[in-house]
DNA sequence: ACAATGTTTTAGCATTATTTTAAATATTAA
DNA sequence: TTAATATTTAAAATAATGCTAAAACATTGT
């Protein structure tokens, strides 16, 4: 499993300690998003999915434990760490017993709160996401495995895809026959939408063309002006 | 789950905190197993199976931490919780390193060690024992006993495999034709994830592929940015 | 404590894989 | 026709891996 990239729900009414925390986590790879009281926070963790929350105890408006029982309701498995500014012993088991996994008390030190939660995610049973679950795909006459990145048309030789090609045709198999938006693909794999980027995915569009040659019935169109469409003709008689 | 009646090895020199502390998880449903030193607990360690260990970071003879790593070549799966007299920040980013789930400072409020405990035993329900027994591979030509780190060539002398080349091994052998995600690997074994131990795999890898080269048949695979994959191809004729 | 031995990490260079950029050409829409 | 968009190939820039050897560290037996 992969820790960097991974989703912090920080959750902070002290805006000071709130930011400098959220850019220390930031620098060391994770995507962390700040909600500065219960309420917002709990607005955040609606919308969004995060691998690990980051609760602190004291919050006007709402509290971290009343925030913790919201988020348990929605979801009972998110690994929840409570920032305490004291260690009141009522407290630690009163956030344990709404399912903490961890509590650090203020003021603590930065890398051993990086160690916990480390700790933490990486001892979690990965729960596959929605959209890392199609990993085989039959395109004509190809099979395509995009976690081991191959493409196999039969009898030959597999062919090793590289991270940006295979996500490509990941993306492509996922609406095949149907479009594929220059910008979704863009944002999806690029993470950004400009002139650059967009020359990028002409070369690996590209790329794609020339493996899927083999079997002619298989094809990328372009849509001009708005993006590709991977489609798979039957032979029709 | 229920919590009741799962196995802690308790690893603690002092005789009477050993024992009040004993008592009082058994009060609370533990089945306790004291250990009065490391060396001690080593040899029960290795007797039975625990759900979770209880480590006393100063001992004689053998600290908690010289403990810790070979119960960790053991079995990297079971959850670990030292109890330091000092809280110092060496002492647990050391701890976390080895694969500490939580520490505990002492003096202690037994309720939040309770408390910690219920929580760890909680969060790794499904994280069954099926990697953590299986011992004996098959791999082309060769057998590797995981327990005994050999691996056995048909006709030829065993290689005696160290501990990192082994569990290096054995995880690529568990998700044999699958991708071992370096990302996994490392947590796994190194318990950290970074450059040098990234380094370090790959001269691992290097090792394993020396040793695997004499069945052509089996070979150790990379998927660039991704991780490594053992194959044993099937003789097709 | 010491030497002998075994293990793991670090360093460094070579190689290979991947991605981006550039440039020349072609196609499309209006 | 013309401006925008797409197609391709090749080269340049980046990054990851492969491997060896040496250094650092740990273990064992005496």
């Amino acid at each position: 499993m992969k820790l960097e990239g991974k989703k912090i729900l920080l959750v902070e009414d002290d805006p000071n300690f709130g930011s400098i925390l959220k850019e220390y986590l930031s620098i060391n790879g994770y995507d962390v998003t700040l909600a500065k009281n219960g309420i917002e926070g709990f607005e955040k963790f609606k919308k969004d999915m995060f691998d690990l929350c980051l609760l602190d105890v004291m919050m006007p408006y709402k509290d971290g434990f009343t925030l913790a029982k919201e988020i348990r309701e929605k979801n009972e498995a998110v690994p929840l760490i409570f920032i305490t500014a004291k260690t009141l012993k009522e407290d630690v088991l009163k956030g344990f017993k709404l399912g903490a996994d961890d509590y650090i008390s203020k003021p603590f030190d930065s890398e051993v709160l990086l160690a916990k939660i480390k700790s933490i995610l990486s001892r979690r049973v990965v729960q596959p996401s929605i959209e890392s679950e199609e990993i085989d795909f039959t395109i004509g006459a190809f099979e395509f495995n995009s976690k081991l990145r191959m493409l196999t048309f039969t009898d030959t030789a597999p062919i090793k895809l590289s991270p940006k090609e295979n996500q490509l045709l990941r993306l492509l198999a996922l609406h095949i026959n149907d479009l594929l938006s220059r910008e979704t693909a863009l944002n999806k794999i690029w993470h950004d939408d400009n002139y650059f980027t967009s020359r990028s995915m002409d070369v690996y569009i590209a790329k794609l063309r020339k493996y899927l040659r083999t079997d002619p019935n298989v094809e990328i169109l372009n849509i001009h002006g708005e993006g590709f469409r991977l489609v798979v003709n039957v032979a029709v008689e």
